[in-house]
DNA sequence: TAGTGTGAATTCATTCACAGCT
DNA sequence: AGCTGTGAATGAATTCACACTA
């Protein structure tokens, strides 16, 4: 767990992210090997651009045929898992946390949410997709308690700084926010903004466009 | 109508329209001139990002005291909007595909779901969030009937390309893709791709890290 | 005085192009 | 022959810094 590893760009780490769950469908598949030029189809991008993604990573087991399927995984799993099931919590057990919570339910073996919180009585306490969901005022106790530092923010527009603030008192070292404004959070806290307004107004501004490019991610 | 303006950025393009939800705020409050560095806020940029932006604009209405609330509005929503309401299609009413459609209703005024499809038959002719779900052989007649360009997709990755292309077949120009899969899409067709996994990965990994710095949108 | 507009500088990401390996 | 590894070139996005304006 002494990664480090001096500098590596947010845009790898997300394309590491996308490789490696590619990577495990061809290891199902049995397959051994990939090349440069295939991995690159997964993120619309270069062969050169893999082999750099890849050349950050330490790169490892590389030869003139090809990477080892299962070499680059471990290599990508080095880097981005620190435990073996990462703990996440979720905030907001409305429609979109209740969408988000089966759609992370059991398809990944990297992570897991273990707890929800909402300040609605009406959900508190109750099981809602296999998870207990907590009163808000229970953050302090639970999260610490859990050692977990990640949490998914699914709360309506007008409380999400608040929530947010509450989170990163409780220890939350990172956020996924869905919440479509911009949390002005102190150093020392990562955000990363989901943002389906702003994605879909795009979207649809490029469907009036004549021949734009491929994309990827927000 | 006949927009083209030289090239904006896609960045650009992603920041005007939070931009734009930040001034119909202002505007509700009854705010009539905004400062760059007030916008630079909401996108985690800086004022000479907001400034350039509103130049590729045409910027208009600037003067030494701030931007014109109003005309900013008018002058993006002329950017962004075609119609008034941009017919939007959602392809796959699972968990996903519902809390997708919950959370755009009634929310916003400038573009809205009309059709939703699936393949699923206990839900087709069914009424889901107010809208009728149709029956996945029924894109060729709807998607054109009622001129849809945009479609958002929900539906599991093993069929994620397949739909697309039929999709891109019925006439829809640009995809908002919620599946974790890259869509190789034939030129003039724009795909937006949200990759939740990614991005909660992405959060978990930077969790760990010490002290990085904010950030913007998948 | 406190903002805007913008050329120039900088930083960051991607692609090129080619040597080296199998 | 067809891949990888990587310095160098290019291109895109951002920030600096300062003249200009009300």
């Amino acid at each position: 767990m002494l990664k480090a590893s001096k500098k590596i760009s947010e845009k790898t780490i997300e394309r590491l992210s996308i490789y490696r769950r590619y990577l495990k469908n061809l290891q199902k598949k049995g397959q051994a090997r990939v090349y440069s030029h295939e991995l690159s189809k997964t993120v619309a991008g270069t062969a050169a651009q893999v082999r750099r993604d890849l050349m950050a990573l330490g790169c490892s087991g590389c030869s003139s045929k090809g990477y080892e399927v299962e070499a680059l995984i471990t290599e990508i799993s080095d880097l981005l898992d620190f435990s073996d099931r990462e703990k996440v919590a979720l905030i907001g057990v409305g429609n979109l946390g209740r969408a988000v919570l089966g759609y992370f339910s059991g398809k990944t073996d990297n992570f897991e949410i273990v707890a929800a919180f909402d300040c609605d009585s009406t959900k508190i306490d109750r099981v809602i997709c296999g998870r207990r969901c907590y009163n808000m005022n229970q953050l302090n106790e639970i999260i610490p308690h859990h050692n977990i530092f990640t949490a998914i923010l699914a709360v309506p527009a007008e409380v999400a700084e608040k929530v947010a603030n509450q989170l990163i008192d409780a220890g939350i070292k990172a956020i996924l926010n869905f919440a479509p404004v911009n949390i002005n959070a102190q150093n020392n806290v990562f955000i990363q903004n989901i943002d389906m307004t702003m994605a879909l107004e795009k979207t649809i501004f490029f469907s009036r466009q004549i021949s734009p490019a491929k994309e990827g991610q927000q």
